[in-house]
DNA sequence: CGGTATCCCGCGCGATACTG
DNA sequence: CAGTATCGCGCGGGATACCG
Protein backbone atom coordinates (compact mmCIF):
# COMPACT_ATOMS: atom_id res chain seq x y z
CA UNK A 1 0.00 0.00 0.00
CA UNK A 2 0.70 3.67 -0.84
CA UNK A 3 2.88 2.82 -3.29
CA UNK A 4 2.47 5.71 -5.11
CA UNK A 5 4.68 7.54 -2.68
CA UNK A 6 7.99 5.15 -3.21
CA UNK A 7 7.55 4.09 -7.00
CA UNK A 8 10.94 2.89 -6.94
CA UNK A 9 10.38 0.17 -3.94
CA UNK A 10 12.29 2.69 -1.37
CA UNK A 11 11.07 4.76 0.80
CA UNK A 12 12.94 7.53 3.01
CA UNK A 13 10.87 7.61 5.66
CA UNK A 14 12.66 4.16 6.72
CA UNK A 15 16.14 4.38 9.00
CA UNK A 16 17.03 1.05 7.28
CA UNK A 17 16.74 2.33 3.57
CA UNK A 18 19.54 3.09 1.63
CA UNK A 19 17.21 5.99 0.43
CA UNK A 20 17.35 7.37 3.82
CA UNK A 21 21.18 7.48 4.16
CA UNK A 22 20.98 9.56 0.95
CA UNK A 23 18.37 12.17 2.20
CA UNK A 24 20.51 12.13 5.50
CA UNK A 25 23.57 13.58 3.45
CA UNK A 26 21.54 15.53 0.95
CA UNK A 27 20.80 17.46 4.53
CA UNK A 28 23.95 19.65 5.03
CA UNK A 29 24.32 23.52 4.22
CA UNK A 30 27.25 22.92 2.46
CA UNK A 31 26.32 20.12 0.15
CA UNK A 32 23.56 22.11 -1.30
CA UNK A 33 25.29 24.81 -1.65
CA UNK A 34 28.85 23.13 -2.85
CA UNK A 35 26.79 21.39 -5.70
CA UNK A 36 24.45 24.63 -6.53
CA UNK A 37 28.16 26.22 -6.60
CA UNK A 38 29.53 24.02 -9.61
CA UNK A 39 26.17 23.92 -11.52
CA UNK A 40 27.34 26.47 -14.00
CA UNK A 41 30.68 24.52 -14.76
CA UNK A 42 33.33 23.54 -12.94
CA UNK A 43 35.41 25.23 -10.39
CA UNK A 44 38.81 25.15 -8.92
CA UNK A 45 39.69 24.22 -4.98
CA UNK A 46 39.95 27.82 -4.17
CA UNK A 47 37.34 28.93 -6.17
CA UNK A 48 35.07 26.99 -4.40
CA UNK A 49 36.15 28.48 -1.25
CA UNK A 50 35.68 32.07 -1.84
CA UNK A 51 31.97 31.39 -3.33
CA UNK A 52 31.05 29.05 -0.44
CA UNK A 53 31.45 32.17 2.30
CA UNK A 54 32.22 31.15 5.60
CA UNK A 55 33.56 27.75 4.64
CA UNK A 56 36.55 25.97 6.72
CA UNK A 57 39.50 24.51 4.90
CA UNK A 58 38.00 21.38 6.07
CA UNK A 59 34.89 21.19 5.63
CA UNK A 60 35.22 22.32 1.98
CA UNK A 61 37.42 18.84 1.30
CA UNK A 62 35.29 16.86 4.09
CA UNK A 63 32.64 18.00 1.75
CA UNK A 64 33.91 17.32 -1.91
CA UNK A 65 34.86 13.96 -0.53
CA UNK A 66 31.45 13.22 0.38
CA UNK A 67 30.09 13.67 -2.64
CA UNK A 68 33.01 12.25 -4.73
CA UNK A 69 32.24 8.94 -2.82
CA UNK A 70 29.07 9.02 -3.62
CA UNK A 71 29.32 9.87 -7.62
CA UNK A 72 27.89 13.52 -7.60
CA UNK A 73 31.40 15.16 -8.38
CA UNK A 74 34.22 14.32 -10.20
CA UNK A 75 37.83 15.34 -9.16
CA UNK A 76 40.50 15.99 -11.66
CA UNK A 77 44.22 16.43 -10.57
CA UNK A 78 46.78 18.45 -12.73
CA UNK A 79 50.24 17.25 -12.51
CA UNK A 80 51.54 20.90 -12.51
CA UNK A 81 53.55 23.30 -9.99
CA UNK A 82 51.62 25.23 -8.28
CA UNK A 83 48.94 22.28 -7.91
CA UNK A 84 45.58 22.57 -9.72
CA UNK A 85 42.81 20.86 -8.63
CA UNK A 86 38.94 21.28 -10.61
CA UNK A 87 36.12 19.64 -9.58
CA UNK A 88 33.05 19.20 -11.76
CA UNK A 89 29.38 17.90 -11.28
CA UNK A 90 29.04 13.91 -12.80
CA UNK A 91 25.63 13.67 -14.85
CA UNK A 92 23.74 12.09 -11.82
CA UNK A 93 25.27 15.67 -10.06
CA UNK A 94 24.10 17.55 -12.59
CA UNK A 95 20.48 16.26 -12.27
CA UNK A 96 20.59 16.85 -8.89
CA UNK A 97 21.80 20.24 -8.70
CA UNK A 98 18.70 20.94 -10.92
CA UNK A 99 16.39 20.52 -7.61
CA UNK A 100 18.65 21.65 -5.40
CA UNK A 101 18.98 24.86 -7.23
CA UNK A 102 15.38 25.34 -6.92
CA UNK A 103 15.51 24.82 -3.40
CA UNK A 104 17.86 27.93 -3.23
CA UNK A 105 15.98 29.76 -5.41
CA UNK A 106 12.80 29.27 -2.99
CA UNK A 107 14.91 30.50 -0.01
CA UNK A 108 15.95 33.42 -1.29
CA UNK A 109 12.48 34.10 -2.89
CA UNK A 110 10.39 33.54 0.34
CA UNK A 111 13.41 34.80 2.41
CA UNK A 112 11.23 37.83 3.50
CA UNK A 113 8.60 36.38 4.66
CA UNK A 114 9.88 33.60 6.89
CA UNK A 115 11.59 36.03 8.26
CA UNK A 116 8.73 38.27 9.27
CA UNK A 117 7.22 35.04 10.36
CA UNK A 118 10.38 34.63 12.66
CA UNK A 119 9.92 38.45 14.03
CA UNK A 120 6.25 37.73 14.42
CA UNK A 121 6.71 34.50 16.66
CA UNK A 122 9.74 36.05 18.58
CA UNK A 123 6.98 39.05 19.55
CA UNK A 124 4.04 37.12 20.94
CA UNK A 125 6.36 34.46 23.11
CA UNK A 126 7.65 37.60 24.76
CA UNK A 127 10.97 38.71 23.35
CA UNK A 128 10.70 42.28 23.06
CA UNK A 129 14.52 42.99 24.26
CA UNK A 130 14.57 45.58 21.29
CA UNK A 131 11.62 47.56 22.36
CA UNK A 132 13.68 49.92 24.20
CA UNK B 1 26.79 41.19 -11.93
CA UNK B 2 25.71 37.61 -11.41
CA UNK B 3 21.99 38.62 -10.59
CA UNK B 4 20.87 35.78 -13.04
CA UNK B 5 21.79 33.42 -9.59
CA UNK B 6 20.02 35.46 -7.46
CA UNK B 7 16.79 37.38 -8.99
CA UNK B 8 15.28 38.29 -6.11
CA UNK B 9 18.13 40.12 -4.82
CA UNK B 10 19.05 37.68 -2.07
CA UNK B 11 22.04 35.28 -1.84
CA UNK B 12 22.11 32.31 -0.27
CA UNK B 13 26.08 32.23 -0.57
CA UNK B 14 26.05 34.68 1.81
CA UNK B 15 26.40 33.65 5.01
CA UNK B 16 24.60 36.85 5.93
CA UNK B 17 21.92 36.89 3.71
CA UNK B 18 18.21 35.78 5.36
CA UNK B 19 17.58 33.33 2.76
CA UNK B 20 21.04 31.26 3.92
CA UNK B 21 19.42 31.14 7.41
CA UNK B 22 16.75 29.55 5.63
CA UNK B 23 18.48 26.96 3.75
CA UNK B 24 19.90 26.34 7.59
CA UNK B 25 16.92 25.66 8.23
CA UNK B 26 16.12 23.34 5.96
CA UNK B 27 19.35 21.41 5.69
CA UNK B 28 17.87 18.98 8.13
CA UNK B 29 16.78 15.04 8.13
CA UNK B 30 13.68 15.76 9.87
CA UNK B 31 12.32 18.96 8.04
CA UNK B 32 12.56 17.23 5.18
CA UNK B 33 10.54 14.17 6.37
CA UNK B 34 8.26 16.25 8.31
CA UNK B 35 7.29 18.35 5.61
CA UNK B 36 6.58 15.47 3.06
CA UNK B 37 4.77 13.35 5.59
CA UNK B 38 2.14 16.60 5.70
CA UNK B 39 1.94 17.12 1.80
CA UNK B 40 -0.89 15.17 2.12
CA UNK B 41 -3.02 16.62 4.33
CA UNK B 42 -2.89 17.11 8.06
CA UNK B 43 -2.00 14.89 10.19
CA UNK B 44 -1.84 13.93 14.52
CA UNK B 45 0.93 13.93 16.59
CA UNK B 46 1.48 10.36 17.09
CA UNK B 47 0.36 9.95 13.24
CA UNK B 48 3.76 11.61 12.64
CA UNK B 49 5.64 9.87 15.20
CA UNK B 50 4.94 6.06 13.81
CA UNK B 51 5.45 7.89 9.91
CA UNK B 52 8.78 9.52 11.15
CA UNK B 53 10.20 6.15 11.88
CA UNK B 54 13.40 6.70 14.50
CA UNK B 55 12.33 9.88 15.43
CA UNK B 56 12.14 10.97 19.12
CA UNK B 57 8.98 13.35 21.01
CA UNK B 58 11.99 16.01 21.59
CA UNK B 59 12.62 15.73 18.26
CA UNK B 60 9.61 16.05 16.41
CA UNK B 61 8.16 18.60 18.50
CA UNK B 62 11.53 20.72 17.28
CA UNK B 63 11.30 20.36 14.37
CA UNK B 64 7.32 20.75 14.15
CA UNK B 65 8.10 24.29 16.45
CA UNK B 66 10.55 25.55 13.82
CA UNK B 67 8.14 24.89 10.91
CA UNK B 68 5.55 26.96 12.70
CA UNK B 69 7.72 29.64 13.58
CA UNK B 70 8.82 29.86 9.82
CA UNK B 71 5.05 29.85 8.52
CA UNK B 72 5.55 26.54 7.03
CA UNK B 73 3.24 24.71 9.01
CA UNK B 74 0.18 25.40 11.02
CA UNK B 75 -0.93 24.02 14.80
CA UNK B 76 -3.86 23.29 16.05
CA UNK B 77 -5.41 22.41 19.32
CA UNK B 78 -8.64 20.64 19.99
CA UNK B 79 -9.76 21.08 23.78
CA UNK B 80 -10.96 17.93 24.23
CA UNK B 81 -10.07 14.68 26.56
CA UNK B 82 -7.43 12.88 25.67
CA UNK B 83 -6.12 15.90 23.99
CA UNK B 84 -5.95 15.84 20.34
CA UNK B 85 -3.05 18.30 18.29
CA UNK B 86 -2.96 18.00 14.23
CA UNK B 87 -0.39 19.75 11.93
CA UNK B 88 -1.17 21.02 8.44
CA UNK B 89 0.97 22.72 6.33
CA UNK B 90 0.40 25.95 4.98
CA UNK B 91 0.09 27.62 1.79
CA UNK B 92 4.13 28.81 1.89
CA UNK B 93 4.71 24.92 3.37
CA UNK B 94 2.38 23.54 0.37
CA UNK B 95 4.83 24.95 -2.44
CA UNK B 96 7.89 23.94 -0.12
CA UNK B 97 6.64 20.91 -0.32
CA UNK B 98 6.75 20.39 -3.71
CA UNK B 99 9.97 20.49 -4.10
CA UNK B 100 11.22 18.71 -1.01
CA UNK B 101 9.50 15.92 -2.27
CA UNK B 102 11.15 15.76 -5.51
CA UNK B 103 13.97 15.39 -3.37
CA UNK B 104 12.86 12.54 -1.85
CA UNK B 105 11.56 10.92 -4.54
CA UNK B 106 15.25 11.63 -6.17
CA UNK B 107 17.21 9.89 -3.27
CA UNK B 108 14.93 6.98 -3.74
CA UNK B 109 15.28 6.77 -7.39
CA UNK B 110 18.97 7.35 -7.18
CA UNK B 111 19.38 5.45 -4.55
CA UNK B 112 20.88 2.31 -5.66
CA UNK B 113 23.52 3.97 -7.84
CA UNK B 114 24.69 6.11 -4.90
CA UNK B 115 24.83 2.69 -2.74
CA UNK B 116 27.39 1.39 -5.68
CA UNK B 117 28.94 4.53 -5.66
CA UNK B 118 29.62 3.91 -1.92
CA UNK B 119 30.34 0.68 -2.32
CA UNK B 120 32.76 1.08 -5.13
CA UNK B 121 34.62 3.97 -2.98
CA UNK B 122 35.30 1.89 -0.42
CA UNK B 123 36.49 -0.82 -2.12
CA UNK B 124 39.21 1.37 -3.65
CA UNK B 125 40.26 2.90 0.04
CA UNK B 126 41.20 -0.75 0.43
CA UNK B 127 38.53 -1.40 3.49
CA UNK B 128 37.93 -4.88 2.50
CA UNK B 129 37.05 -6.05 5.55
CA UNK B 130 33.94 -8.20 4.56
CA UNK B 131 36.23 -10.04 1.69
CA UNK B 132 36.23 -13.38 3.83
C1' DC C 1 47.87 26.08 -4.22
C1' DG C 2 45.43 22.41 -2.20
C1' DG C 3 45.23 20.09 0.81
C1' DT C 4 46.01 17.16 5.63
C1' DA C 5 46.46 16.91 10.89
C1' DT C 6 45.13 18.19 15.48
C1' DC C 7 42.74 20.12 19.04
C1' DC C 8 38.55 21.00 21.21
C1' DC C 9 34.30 23.24 22.07
C1' DG C 10 29.42 23.51 21.62
C1' DC C 11 25.16 21.60 20.88
C1' DG C 12 22.46 18.48 18.23
C1' DC C 13 20.17 14.81 19.27
C1' DG C 14 19.07 10.47 21.48
C1' DA C 15 17.32 8.11 25.78
C1' DT C 16 14.52 8.32 29.52
C1' DA C 17 11.26 9.83 32.90
C1' DC C 18 7.57 12.60 34.13
C1' DT C 19 2.98 15.79 33.64
C1' DG C 20 -1.79 17.64 32.42
C1' DC D 1 -2.40 11.61 23.79
C1' DA D 2 0.75 15.22 23.43
C1' DG D 3 3.77 16.93 24.97
C1' DT D 4 7.81 19.05 28.58
C1' DA D 5 12.23 18.26 31.55
C1' DT D 6 16.62 16.63 32.28
C1' DC D 7 20.88 14.36 31.46
C1' DG D 8 24.64 13.05 28.77
C1' DC D 9 27.60 11.93 24.88
C1' DG D 10 28.98 11.90 20.37
C1' DC D 11 30.50 14.30 16.76
C1' DG D 12 29.90 17.98 13.58
C1' DG D 13 32.42 21.50 12.52
C1' DG D 14 35.31 25.77 13.61
C1' DA D 15 40.21 27.48 14.37
C1' DT D 16 44.77 26.87 13.65
C1' DA D 17 49.09 25.01 12.18
C1' DC D 18 51.67 22.39 9.15
C1' DC D 19 53.10 19.69 4.52
C1' DG D 20 54.21 18.53 -0.67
Amino acid sequence: MDSSETPFGYDAFRRTCPSHTVLEMLASKWVYLTVCALRRGRLRNGELARKLEGITPKMLTQTLRVLERDGLVRREVFPVIPPRVEYELTELGQNLAGLLNQIRSWAEEHAPEIKDARVRASAVHGEMAAAS
